[in-house]
DNA sequence: TATGTTTCAAATGAATCCACGTCAGCGGGATTA
DNA sequence: ATCCCGCTGACGTGGATTCATTTGAAACATAAA
C-alpha cells in the first residue's frame, strides 16, 4: 500500500483552513507563518485549503528541502507562472526582475515549506527581496516550519520588520481524531486487508506524528495475511520507522542515507555518540561501498539536516572532557 | 577574376550558481599546575 | 592555564550553464581586367 494523499475536508480545521483560504482571495501582499510539530498536518491543511481557490491564482508549492537558496525558489516561481525552463547562469538579479514583472500579471500564492532548509543554507535573501517587489504585485507567501514558533528568532531584523508575518500554530490531533484520519485513509485504499480498530488505537497512542502513523499502518499492511492486530502493529515497528525515515530522506543525498546508517549501528538503546566517532563510522561505511566520503565540514552540516528533520536527537557541548560537539541519537518513533 | 561586403553559425570569453573542500579562529567546561 | 575536539564562517575550486562578443568562412556584390 503506498500512502495516499490526506483527506481534502480536514476534520475540525475550520478556522485554520480558513485562514490560509482568505490569503487566496484577498488581493495584496500577505505573509503567513505557519509553525507546528512534524506530521501534525500543516502541509495537508494548507492543500485543503488552497484546493477551491480560484483560477486567476497561481499557488506556487515549494518544499525548501530541494529549493534551499533563493536563485532555485525564483527559478522554481519563475517555471510555475510561465512553463519556461531555466538552468544556472543567470544572476539572481535577472531572475528577480524578470519575476518582478511577471507578478504583476498574476496573483500568485508562494508556499515555502520546511523554510528553516533555505534559511540555514543561504540565509534571508529571499526573504528580504520578495517584499521589496513593485508594490502593486500581489504575492502572498506562506511559510511552513517544524522547527521555530516565530520568525523573528530566524531572520534578521531588517528583514522582520519588512515581513511582519500573520501567525498560524497547529497543534497535533488528539488521539481519537488521529485515528480517524487513519481509519479514513485506509478505506480510500484499495486493499482487502481489515484493520482492527485497537491497531489503529495502537498506533495513536504511541506514534502523535500522522506521517509515521500512516506509514507505520501501510507496513501492517503489507505484511499482514489476515487482519492488522495490535500485535501486526507491534511486529513491523522498524519497518514502519524505515519506511518514514526513508520518505523524508528522498529529498537529500546518499551520504544522508549513509550518516543516518552510522548513527543508528553506534547507537543501541539510549547510547550515544559524538560528532568524531559518527564521522569515523560513516567513513567506513562508505569504504564498504566504494563510496567517496565527504569531509567532516560537510558532514556536520549534513547532521544539522538530520536534526532540522528531527530524525535525530542532538546535544550541543560547548566544552568539557569532550571538548566542543555534538551528542547524537537517533530519535524513536514515540518522538518523530 | 579580384576585391570588398554581408551574414550567420561556431568559437571564445566572462560571469553565474552551487556542492564541496581547505583553513583558521574560536568556545568554554574539565583538568591540571 | 591548558586541553579537548569539532563548530563555523570565509574563501577557493571546478563543473555546468548563461549571455555577449569575436572569429571565420561562406555567400553575395561590385569593379576591373
Amino acid at each position: 500500500m503506498a500512502v495516499p494523499d490526506r483527506p481534502s475536508d480536514y476534520i475540525n480545521r475550520a478556522y485554520e483552513q480558513d485562514v490560509v483560504a482568505t490569503m487566496a482571495t484577498a488581493p495584496g501582499q500577505h505573509h503567513l507563518y505557519i509553525h507546528g510539530l512534524r506530521g501534525t498536518g500543516k502541509t495537508a491543511l494548507v492543500r485543503a485549503a488552497l484546493a477551491d481557490s480560484p483560477d486567476t491564482v497561481t499557488t506556487c508549492y515549494l518544499s525548501c528541502t530541494t529549493c534551499n537558496t533563493q536563485y532555485k525558489v525564483l527559478k522554481r516561481l519563475y517555471e510555475r507562472l510561465t512553463d519556461d525552463t531555466i538552468n544556472h547562469g543567470y544572476h539572481t538579479a535577472q531572475l528577480q526582475d524578470l519575476l518582478d514583472h511577471r507578478l504583476t500579471q498574476t496573483p500568485t500564492i508562494l508556499i515555502l515549506d520546511e523554510l528553516n532548509f533555505l534559511l540555514e543554507n543561504d540565509g534571508n535573501d529571499l526573504l528580504y527581496f520578495l517584499p521589496r517587489l513593485t508594490p502593486d504585485v500581489a504575492l502572498s507567501i506562506i511559510d511552513l516550519s517544524a522547527n521555530q514558533p516565530t520568525l523573528s528568532t530566524v531572520v534578521d531584523e531588517r528583514t522582520y520588520s519588512s515581513l511582519r508575518p500573520r501567525y498560524l500554530p497547529v497543534d497535533p490531533y488528539p488521539e481519537d481524531r488521529a485515528a480517524t484520519i487513519l481509519t479514513q485513509q485506509i478505506q480510500n485504499t484499495a486493499t482487502d486487508i481489515s484493520v482492527q480498530p485497537d491497531a489503529i488505537s495502537a498506533v495513536t497512542a504511541t506514534a502523535t506524528n500522522i506521517t509515521v502513523g500512516l506509514h507505520w499502518l501501510a507496513a501492517a499492511i503489507q505484511t499482514a495475511d489476515g487482519p492488522v492486530t495490535p500485535a501486526t502493529i507491534e511486529a513491523v515497528r522498524g519497518d514502519g520507522v524505515s519506511r518514514y525515515r526513508k520518505t523524508l530522506l528522498s529529498a537529500f543525498t546518499a551520504h544522508h542515507i549513509i550518516l543516518l546508517e552510522a548513527i543508528d549501528r553506534l547507537t543501541t538503546g539510549e547510547h550515544r555518540v559524538t560528532t568524531g566517532t559518527v564521522y569515523d563510522r560513516y567513513e567506513h561505511l562508505c569504504r564498504t561501498i566504494s563510496t567517496a566520503p565527504l569531509t567532516a565540514r560537510r558532514i556536520g552540516d549534513f547532521l544539522r539536516h538530520l536534526e532540522l528533520l528531527h530524525l535525530i536527537d542532538v546535544t550541543h557541548h560547548t566544552g568539557g572532557e569532550t571538548g566542543k560537539t555534538r551528542e547524537i541519537r537517533p530519535t524513536t518513533l514515540e518522538e518523530f
